[in-house]
Parts: C-alpha cells; sequence; structure tokens
DNA sequence: TAATGATATTATTATATCGATATATTTGGC
DNA sequence: GCCAAATATATCGATATAATAATATCATTA
C-alpha cells in the first residue's frame, strides 16, 4: 500500500470504527433492513442512525434502495465480514474480553 | 457481539484507522523493527511515532520487546493482516482507487 | 391538499484526535 | 558521573467527531 491508498483506507477502517455503525453491519449481515428497522433494534434515534448510515453509504459499507417512502439498507461488501470472527478472537485473547 | 463489545471493537478498528499507523502494521508483516527504523521508513517524526505505536500497543496490535537502548516493535496478531487484501480489493471495487 | 410516517439536514455543544514542538527519560559507553 | 543515542511525555492550537435536539424534506394516502 502506498502512503496515498493509507489515508483512504483509514476513511473505510473509520467508518466502521464506531458501535453503532458496527451493529448496523452485524445486522446486515442477515440481510436488508429498513432505516427505521436499525435504529430500533440497535436502540438508537433516527437521526443518530441517518448520520451513522451516511458515512457508511460514502465508504460504499452499505447501499441504500428507495422503495416509496422506506429506505432499504445492505452490505455492499461482505468481504469484510470476515473481519468480525478476526476482532471477535482478537478480543478474547488479547484483551481478556469476557462474555 | 453485543454492545459492550462493540464499543472495545471500535476503539481497536480506531487504533488501526490512521495512515500512520496502517503502516507501521504493514512494515511489521515484514519482520521486527526499531522505532528508528520505522519513523525513518515511513518518514514521519520520532515523537510522532513513538505517540501511534502506543496506540497500536493499547490495542494489542503490536508487541515492543526492549534490547538495551532499542526498542524491537512486531505484531500481536498477524490474523489482521486478512484485513489488508480486503481493503485493497475494497478501494479498487467499490471507491475506484487507482494505483 | 392536509396529515402522516419515514428519513435527512442543520445547528450546537462537548469531547477527542491531529500534528508539531519542546522537553524529559532511559541506557550504554567512556 | 557525563555524554550521546533512542525513546517517551507534555503541551498546545487546529481540526474532527460525537451526541442531541430541532427542523426540514419527501412520499403516501385520506
Amino acid at each position: 500500500m502506498v502512503c496515498e491508498e493509507r489515508i483512504i483506507a483509514a476513511d473505510v477502517l473509520k467508518a466502521m470504527a464506531h458501535p453503532v455503525r458496527l451493529g448496523v453491519i452485524e445486522i446486515l449481515a442477515d440481510g436488508e433492513r429498513t432505516v427505521t428497522q436499525l435504529y430500533e433494534e440497535l436502540g438508537c434515534s433516527q437521526s443518530m442512525m441517518s448520520q451513522q448510515l451516511k458515512i457508511l453509504c460514502q465508504q460504499k459499507l452499505v447501499d441504500i434502495r428507495k422503495e416509496g417512502t422506506q429506505k432499504y439498507c445492505s452490505l455492499c461488501n461482505r468481504d469484510f465480514l470476515k473481519l468480525f470472527d478476526c476482532m471477535h478472537r482478537h478480543l478474547r485473547r488479547f484483551l481478556n474480553f469476557q462474555d
């Protein structure tokens, strides 16, 4: 990776580095959801969800399609889901995370 | 992942989400380096490197061993290197990154 | 066309991060 | 004990991010 590439990669990582945004990705791993479903399931405000989704879309982590008055969210790139297993193990092995 | 876990996972991701810190991980993938080697290779200041290494160590991404007056840095968890391939592809496929 | 449900935007405040500079600490050799 | 090399810490202004509340937009339906 060249320097310029690392700057962009850092932005993608930053977009994932937030508990709500990680929650969104995790839920969407299971399939499409509307914006309302997402913020209800994650217990955050509608405004918060809208802002976090914007960040995820900018980095092309989440895709949104419109259907009438609702918007359906889905993952752009399921490849990143590997990261969750990896992280899961890291927290337990290196950061003593207890279930 | 439960909510508490996502907060910690977000901290780990944040620790990676910086061009210099990504550079460190990339270089260390190739093997151990001293602090001086790292900041020279990445072209940043000694102070900057020391600060960034601290963040990487806190999240147990990098390990440091002392030998005399120098410190040798290495990766704690090579598992995260997968992320680089993944990111490489994401930048090209979804964010139109040109080499 | 007015009301309603779904979502987005804006503004604000608090807090965190960045990058630079200056200074401190530690260690080994003399 | 003193010096130099290697590394760490403290501070500071600038910028970015977070969280919340208030308001706006947009599409549907009555």
